[in-house]
DNA sequence: CCGCAACTGAACCGGACAGTTTAGAATTGC
DNA sequence: GCAATTCTAAACTGTCCGGTTCAGTTGCGG
């Protein structure tokens, strides 16, 4: 077996360290983190942290790891698919839109973009569990209309993108660049509504 | 007046500096550029860039103050507003998607969205000459198409947003997280024209 | 109460890097 | 062709930060 450089599980301040880590990591990125400040927000000292993670890029990676399952369990969050299809669009694209808004995708989004030389897995485990296991769940919800009769639509998988992308429009591109990042219930609800017209302008049976 | 710490422009080698800041920069960002390459790239001791800059944040800024500049004169260029719209529109989003994967415009977001909390200013004046002069561009064009009663449209800047959002569908996202890198010239025709077809269904007269 | 493992805190190391200094070489203007 | 200006090369300073070390403390099982 290789020498394998890994994360020692077992202590008393494993879960600490790693909740510290996570609360700087999300804050600050990787390259702005300061173990130190790792440390001291954990409630622990360097020397513990340094005995369960070997560097500062394995204890992020392991951060990154689990938030990204934590993004994953949120884009599998069941819909309600009952309804009218313009009511279950509506829905759907409040959602998308709400979630894409929060602090967490946002930051997580930065994180993933700034440390993409760095860590290239970090960026494709994002894309995977957060935009593709969202258009996927989403496609599934568009299968069951076409097969009700309320959808018509061929290319599922550009039909379900063009849905999520119509959702964000505008909005997205300003909160992301920081240029706004208080939304009122009428802008979303504006954009939402625009999203769910054209949408089904194109795919309405 | 107050002292006013600002860049002599005067010099021979002025025009070199900023040359070899901007290549170091686009390719680095902010953060990660050496400001020893930048002036070994520029072909210029350090001394010398220190006596045009008085510090590297100032550098950046006029780099990127010049970079949002070209991008602003990029996003003016003009476009054939003749023949059937839908010729018209399968151009105009043609042009959006590719220069939204071109590398020039993805590394300007990733180094606006990397500095933003540095830089604030920046990621404003990234988004007033990159997406919202486009937008306007595209505004104007439509506005004509529905002069000549070739489009109806109600909320026009958002249905120019739309139009952008449909046409770098799926792509986008993809270039800018480094999942994919090149595109293939049916990739790129099959968002095109599912993003007009999608605009057209909703605007079309 | 002993012994052992985990933990602390603070000092320390070494490398990276922004910015300065200096002594001298090259250009340019006159 | 000379003097002023501009530039060079390289060494140097100060700071930041990842990672290590170590002498001592804490707490727990037996």
């Amino acid at each position: 077996m290789p020498p394998a450089p890994k994360i020692n599980r077992a202590g008393r301040k494993f879960d600490q360290v790693l909740e510290g880590a996570r609360q700087v990591f999300m804050a600050d990125g990787f390259e702005s983190a300061n173990v130190d400040d790792i440390a001291r927000v954990a409630g622990v000292s360097k020397a513990t942290l340094y005995s369960y993670f070997p560097d500062k890029a394995l204890l992020f990676s392991e951060v990154a790891r689990c938030e990204c399952d934590r993004m994953a369990e949120e884009a599998m969050s069941e819909a309600d698919l009952a309804g009218p299809i313009r009511d279950v669009l509506t829905f759907a694209a409040n959602k998308i839109l709400t979630f894409l808004l929060s602090d967490f995708s946002q930051q997580m989004f930065r994180i993933c973009l700034a440390e993409r030389e760095r860590f290239p897995e970090l960026a494709r485990e994002f894309y995977e569990s957060g935009p593709e296991m969202g258009r996927k769940r989403l496609e599934e919800g568009l299968a069951l209309a076409v097969a009700r009769g309320e959808l018509r639509i061929d290319n599922m998988s550009l039909a379900a993108e063009q849905f999520s992308d119509l959702a964000k429009s505008r909005l997205w591109l300003r909160a992301i660049l920081g240029i706004q990042t208080r939304f009122t219930a009428e802008e979303i609800a504006e954009v939402v509504d625009e999203a769910v017209e054209t949408f089904l302008a194109r795919y309405g049976a």
